[in-house]
DNA sequence: GTCTATATTATGATAGAC
DNA sequence: GTCTATCATAATATAGAC
């Protein structure tokens, strides 16, 4: 049976009727082709990545594609969905974490976090990257499911820290989008970074240095050090 | 004949032979071409953008394009020189017509003369971004003809910069990466900016706000005016 | 310099055997 | 749930008429 990532169907506790064991099996299957789309759809864009390359880097057959996903568009919705809830759980986690509660260290948990959790998977912002460069239904997609809720998140956040004196600029939004540029941005385009100026995000503090710097541009407090 | 945008034959007066009168005239076409796909690759990206939908949008035949251009990398390339020959033409303008020629006025000129420009032609930088996600012949390509030879251009004054304290940080390539990726990297973002935070590149005032934002947080000098 | 016609391959999606 | 075979379309590129 197709199954929609976006809309599971209700779990065997919830029906009457008994658990589908072919449902649990085809999941390795999914998972495969998912986290191949991630990557394949991050590198070539939705229009410049073919079915058939996504299967064949899965190791699976192309029209098992059809057969889980639809359609290209929902494969391309259901990863996409994926790599946000990763980043989601990741930054709920990071901010449940950390010791000092303040508004400036939410500000530089939720850096760090983006930084860290950019570089691991960089799709993120590459496939943000790939489809924000003309209009269409997957973007409006993208903005209404993903970008626009995680906006509203943090901007109430970065408004009370300017008017605290905490950070530059007057413009809360355009202190997001410069933040999320430095740190999101830079990483996804690491490729092209190494080679022009020599900096390597794979290599151990290079991390550390980029949320350091961050922090200091945008967040410049009272050292906590 | 094939003109090769990035090595134009030598014009007439330096030849013994007369000027062909019917490649005059064909420049009008390749300029349809160029124009179209600049536009075509920077929403679609390479592999995304058929040769069919460039000819297209030139309102010209399709094969035109295997004839002026050889084929479908020929044309990207030229095309991407053409954007950077813009740029490096607006750049070089603005440095000269400054009046003062201070280090760090020269830094403020260069981050308001890219951000006219990549909002003026936001293909710069997301033909960049397109291309940036995956190793290609394009990318390499692209770094070493344009990306690198800028980089090159500018990395010496903004180290000078900061050793003289008007800039944060260590490291002039972070540095150079983050400024960049606030400038260019936010105007090829700009309709998923405008629909997740309102913010509107188009109005009247918001490129300077953006660029003023830009010099107050990484050039963070003694006030000029 | 411009056009039509076409060769060849790649692509998204489906049908039906197992 | 998995596979082979296949259809219809779109892609890059070329050949050759005008």
């Amino acid at each position: 049976m197709l199954l929609d990532v976006e809309e599971p169907r209700p779990s065997a506790e919830t029906t009457s009727k008994p658990p589908r064991k072919q449902q649990q099996r085809s999941v390795v299957t999914q998972q495969k082709l998912l986290n191949a789309a991630v990557k394949a759809f991050s590198e070539g864009g939705f229009k410049g990545t073919s079915t058939r390359d996504i299967a064949e880097r899965a190791g699976v057959h192309h029209p098992l594609i059809t057969y889980h996903f639809k359609n290209k568009g929902q494969l391309w919705r259901s990863a996409v969905s994926m790599i946000f809830r990763e980043f989601n759980i990741a930054l709920v986690k990071a901010i449940a974490e950390q010791a000092d509660n303040s508004p400036r260290n939410r500000a530089a948990t939720f850096i760090r976090t983006y930084v860290r959790f950019a570089h691991a998977q960089p799709a993120l912002h590459k496939i943000i990257l790939q489809e924000a460069s003309s209009e269409s239904e997957r973007l409006e997609w993208l903005i209404q499911n993903h970008l626009k809720p995680l906006y509203d998140q943090v901007e109430g956040e970065l408004a009370g820290l300017q008017q605290a004196g905490l950070a530059p600029g007057t413009n809360p939004a355009l202190l997001f989008q410069m933040i999320r540029g430095c740190a999101g941005g830079l990483l996804a385009l690491s490729l092209e970074i190494k080679a022009t100026s020599g900096i390597d995000f794979d290599e151990p503090g290079a991390l550390d240095e980029l949320a350091d710097m961050i922090i200091e541009v945008f967040l410049p407090a009272p050292s906590s050090h």
